[in-house]
DNA sequence: CATGAATGAGACTTCATTCAT
DNA sequence: CATGAATGAAGTCTCATTCAT
């Protein structure tokens, strides 16, 4: 995935400036949607003229590669950590749920991203990653949600498929509002959420 | 004559074609998004020229325009509708559910749009009442819940602008799964969507 | 000249109308010049749909055509009439330059487009009479003024091409600003320029 | 970074290659109208492609304000000189004219676009300096005779409106079919042409 | 005579990308 | 590493023109 023209310098001494840069991408990525987004802009914003972008990457496709891959596997890092757990079905999810919202406050841009991109990237052969874990991600959340049902830990009038798209959705699109080191910590705000989709919002009588 | 200056929403006579092009280009916007649809794919669905369409709209931008202002129309009659029958919280909050998902089913597409493409276009003066649109979005909502905190029809533990913005998402997200003449009805998703909302996924204890 | 696909009426029945628009056409252009000029514009001006014009003409290029020729066609029986006098050169250059204002007079519209799009326009195997006008043209002033020279009528110090390139230009440019109906008439307008290029505006010492 | 908000007449550095392109553009306008010029028709003559010229320009039209701009700066900074010096009314003529020639030796095409052009460009507000120059201009020569008059160097029966428009037109028509290089030194046409204007073409009685 | 709708060529412009320096 | 200049494909839009009704 890194840059095919670029020095094959070893591990040990990470090139500084590219991870800057692709913080800088995604944060423009995020701002302007990836279409909207010229490569001056970004080029723009590191300092730099569009053409000297290309000293570090492949092409524009690269980058969102780049920013999104990255993301998706330190995701997949925590999830897999909590799926082996082998919690219960509501632990479970109250633990997806969190490191969900704490993932969105490392790489809210990536997220962003993620959220508004990934059905237009999904069509390049490139891409084809992002349909492989989305279909992970389900499996995932169904699965979690069918065994707590199972378990008559979750409630068993809802539809299930219905239920998980509603949550899957309103997980990622926090990233779309959330400011990192604004009033709430990603904790508190998987708290919150948590509460109202396991218990609701209503006071119970 | 019908170019230039013509009202973006309504119309005596509405030409049959005018509105069958927007219906075309609603769909090929929520499919692709505003950025990366070309005029020429419009065109290409509606059976014509790229600069054919220039003798029904101004500009790809009016076609948005009149989509998504004609979207939020309508969902504004609604949506004072339910509020001016003055319910109690529970009851506002379900109707407006239920009238956004019926939106939904109606406006797929323009609904879509919205969702992927609100904040981009709010940028443009033309596009200000997006925003003054949801400002007025944020009163009803947020006032409501805030309504059933003080009747102790919801929850006071909640941070209530919190669960305004994760009720608002999850509702609009769906346009981006939902498929009109699927398995469920508008009023179907909105009741489990509601069910989960009010008195969470979690079974009773 | 006329329209291949008009009706084949005899002269005693004038389309009223294509003259109509024709006079329409030529305030547009003159105002506008002729390729800024669209087709949509002058329809507008004429109270009716861009393609109607086509029932009238066969092209915006023999709209032009025919207000040229027109106005030259005109022109050149004064002028040869004027020619035709044998006056003296200082009276046949009164009578073309008073001719010339009033044609200034008459077709304002006329001469601005000639004025301004000749150039362009003579290239078109067309308008090839454009070019031979303007010899003629040439011709009848030159010869005027040279025998002038010869009999001691005007200066012989003077580049007679030079003089003729610049009587020539005042005169027609006159059509940029000349208003008819305004405080001067156009034999007024002759008097004076006349006044100013035979005798100087110097106060004679 | 040569491109956006770059002052359109003068830079400490002026890059080659801009003003190179400025001179190809200038002779193209002249030669076949602004409007009628294509960008390609710029590019093909400079010996890039359509898309090149947007490196060094932000559009076509900044190419004229860069042009006509210039030519104006340049104008003034001669006519001021002139008026600054205070001479007699003949004699700020004479040197008005004679710097209009040698402006119209430098610059022709500039000032032939400035002539043909001027009208339609100055409607647009980024042009509006346009007017502004003309109405300096017409108070420089108007001033100038109006002086003549009134101190007996100028006849008293002349209508000084018009003998200005004669005159003003006449100067700058000159850049129409004026080739530098060519028999006549500006400063020879100068002389010519005041010798007409001021003395006029007829032999003295 | 005129309308309404469309065509098709071509205009200006943008932008990712390349490459010599 | 970066710049400056250019490429070439593609995109939005304009406009003269046509034609069935």
């Amino acid at each position: 995935m890194p840059n095919k023209n670029k020095p094959p310098a070893a591990a040990a001494a990470p090139p500084e400036r590219r991870s800057e840069i692709l913080a800088i991408a995604a944060e423009v990525f995020a701002a302007q949607g990836y279409n909207a987004t010229t490569v001056r802009r970004i080029a723009d914003a590191a300092g730099m003229l569009a053409g000297s972008l290309y000293y570090h990457f492949d092409s524009k496709e690269s980058m969102v590669d780049e920013i999104l891959s990255g993301f998706l596997g330190e995701l997949w890092a925590r999830y897999d950590a909590v799926l082996d757990a082998r919690l219960g079905p509501r632990e479970t999810i109250e633990a997806l749920v969190t490191e969900s919202f704490r993932e969105i406050d490392r790489h809210r841009a990536a997220v962003a991203i993620y959220q508004k991109e990934s059905r237009h990237l999904a069509a390049l052969p490139r891409f084809r990653y992002l349909t492989d874990s989305q279909t992970r991600f389900e499996r995932a959340w169904l699965g979690t949600l069918e065994r707590g049902v199972a378990e008559h830990v979750f409630r068993a009038d809802l539809d299930v498929r219905l239920t998980y798209r509603f949550v899957r959705d309103t997980v990622w699109v926090a990233a779309s509002w959330y400011r990192p080191g604004g009033l709430h910590s990603p904790e508190e705000i998987a708290r919150q959420y948590l509460s109202m989709v396991l218990d609701g919002i209503a006071v119970r009588t």
